[in-house]
DNA sequence: TTCTGGCACTCTGCCTTCCAGAGTGCCAGG
DNA sequence: CCTGGCACTCTGGAAGGCAGAGTGCCAGAA
């Protein structure tokens, strides 16, 4: 199981539309049935072409002849998990398919150790935050040959470092504001008169005593009551800081996101234009992946198939993703985009391991 | 003129491969050729079709008979300007038939009040400089409706506002540089043992004055002998220091950029796939764009088209790039990519407005 | 009850053929 | 030097035909 899902569904709604997966459906699927959509959904996505009874049974060994999975192929259709395309075509998975495909015929493919070593390596060689995340994500892109996005340790989850105040002219400073996850803000400040540096000082003192080491949403609570601290005539000038900073902190749109592999998009199918906009309009909108990210949940692999994205640029994808961080707790998610008819086993393997690794690479920094 | 060609090529080597043209070429084109030109030019670019004599005929006022134009379309395409996909098929220009109209046959179109307004205002609402690139490369696309790229304000173009170092750890320091043009860089110092605040204080002072208002590429000459200022026993955390500053300085990979619009490609052409994955790719390689955006004339617009791009898999597309900057010099690169059948007055209009609004923001802040 | 081989049926994908339409090049005459 | 006329060529789409793959169903075997 690699993402929540409610057993409590019953008869009445499995032909809904949502394509969510009671396991006690209609009737229990039984093993035979089981295997063969694993054989479709694994020649599907080698082949990219609808499978047929005949080939199934060649290239499985499924032990019954071609006609006893016509059968099989029959219920399984009824039941939702495969479509035929057009009469005397093969099958291909629906949405409904996959989501048994993953929830129980696959295994997590884990990488190989050469592989795990690469990743190590390569990541390691990372400078600084940004640099890091760039490798993340056209190393998870690489990996795959899909679409990968990397959100950046998330501000509200990070707690504070260092906050440093640079006069930079007589009525401008400049507040930095460094937090654990290595993550660097910077903002103008235009001070209401000239700002001295013992004041300055003082400030910079103070602000560290307080907030350093808080969690950054805790920060206004904290110095709320700092003005009172200094004599009158300073006040404007650290309250304007302190709303700047506010302001850094509660900054939403903050979040940002790192993509890399669009080019793998063109491996996408035959009905390619019209399939490949959509995709890359969403992955133009910051807001949509970081919606999509969102969606994670905090522990485990989220994926998500087809009409399972809410947004409808993406309901012929799927989306595989999971939260890293350093330690135990995610600070930010990572993941992938790509067809529905993905690679599962292998998608969800390489970016468990990537997500891994940065968490012990933002661990160590 | 918007990119420098040479005028002394002779007709001996007008046949070369390379698009570039000598206006002088075989035969001087007489006016009425080239309104054809023009005139095949503008359809193309609207229709997407192959454009025939008699179609020309209707739509321009070009007061000649389809005959004529017949004849003249048989001498462009003998010079090269333009070329028939198969006989009996309309005509459509090569790279050459665009060079001689964005050359000679074109005027950039300007932006409308309006336009130029909307640009001003969605620019003006950026806070930093990061904010401000985004927003850049997203009005291009938007207004183009092609894949847009901005370039950071380079390092090397830069002088130094201001150098901070912070204490982070013991042996800890961040050191962050703050450019004239708002870009920040920061960097993790591990200092060969305990750092006192009073040499870091010394540091800074010393950093300050004699580099502050420098540009970049000039510093690392102007603190050369800056350790011998200091005791013998702060000298080891001094060099490391300034190693990590001069790498910053130094460090031509830093050189960003930004890239909106890939959504466009999809409008790009009938052979779709094959035309979309090498951009694609390109898009990707931030050195090929930094290459691509290099070849731009430090001043005026540069527009190179088709096969004039050294990178292979830009040979179906046009990139017209122009610097922008505070005040008169340029300090970075931002063009657009786009088929070599695109809208050059209206895009090059569109440039040049975009550039000359980003530099006077600039300026500002 | 479950599986299997056989058979008739259906649909796609591809190939070929055919035809209209658009465009050309050339020529003779204004 | 321009123009109208004409014969010619080529594409793109429609229509038809055919092989191949795949199916559903049925009756018989295990």
């Amino acid at each position: 199981m690699f993402s929540e899902r409610r057993a409590d569904e019953r008869k009445s709604d499995a032909r809904q539309l949502d394509s969510r997966l009671d396991v006690r459906d209609l009737r229990p699927l039984d093993d035979r049935k089981l295997a063969v959509l694993r054989a479709i959904v694994q020649d599907y996505v080698g082949t990219e072409e609808p499978v047929g009874s005949k080939a199934l049974v060649e290239r499985h060994s499924l032990g019954v002849s071609p006609a006893t999975v016509r059968n099989d192929m029959a219920a399984l259709e009824e039941d939702g998990y495969i479509h035929q395309p057009h009469t005397s075509a093969g099958r291909i998975p629906t949405d409904k398919g996959y989501r048994l495909f993953v929830d129980r015929l696959a295994e997590v493919k884990p990488m190989s150790a050469p592989e795990r070593r690469a990743i190590r390596h390569f990541l390691d060689g990372a400078v600084d935050l940004d640099d890091t995340v760039a490798r993340t994500v056209r190393l998870l892109a690489q990996l795959t040959r899909q679409v990968a996005v990397v959100q950046y340790p998330s501000l509200s989850r990070s707690t504070v470092r260092h906050v440093e105040l640079v006069a930079l002219a007589p009525a401008k400073v400049m507040l930095v504001l460094i937090t654990n996850t290595g993550r660097v803000e910077q903002r103008m400040v235009d001070c209401p008169g000239t700002v001295g540096e013992t004041v300055l000082a003082e400030l910079r003192t103070r602000l560290n005593a307080r907030a350093g080491g808080q969690r950054l949403p805790d920060v206004p609570g904290l110095l709320e009551d700092l003005p009172a601290a200094f004599e009158a005539a300073d006040r404007p000038v650290v309250t304007t800081v302190l709303a700047t900073l506010f302001e850094t902190l509660a900054e939403q749109n903050e979040e940002r996101i790192m993509l890399a592999g669009t080019a793998n998009l063109t491996r996408f199918g035959h009905d390619f234009p019209l399939t490949i906009q959509p995709v890359l309009e969403a992955l133009e909108e910051q807001v949509i992946l970081l919606r999509l990210l969102g969606e994670t949940a905090d522990a485990g692999m989220t994926v998500r198939i087809g009409r399972e994205n809410d947004y409808e640029g993406l309901n012929s994808t799927s989306v595989v993703s999971v939260g890293y961080g350093s330690g135990d707790e995610s600070v930010a998610k990572l993941g992938v985009i790509g067809p529905t008819r993905m690679d599962y086993p292998g998608t969800m393997g390489a970016v468990r391991a990537v997500a891994r690794y940065v968490g012990q690479i933002l661990a160590e920094s």
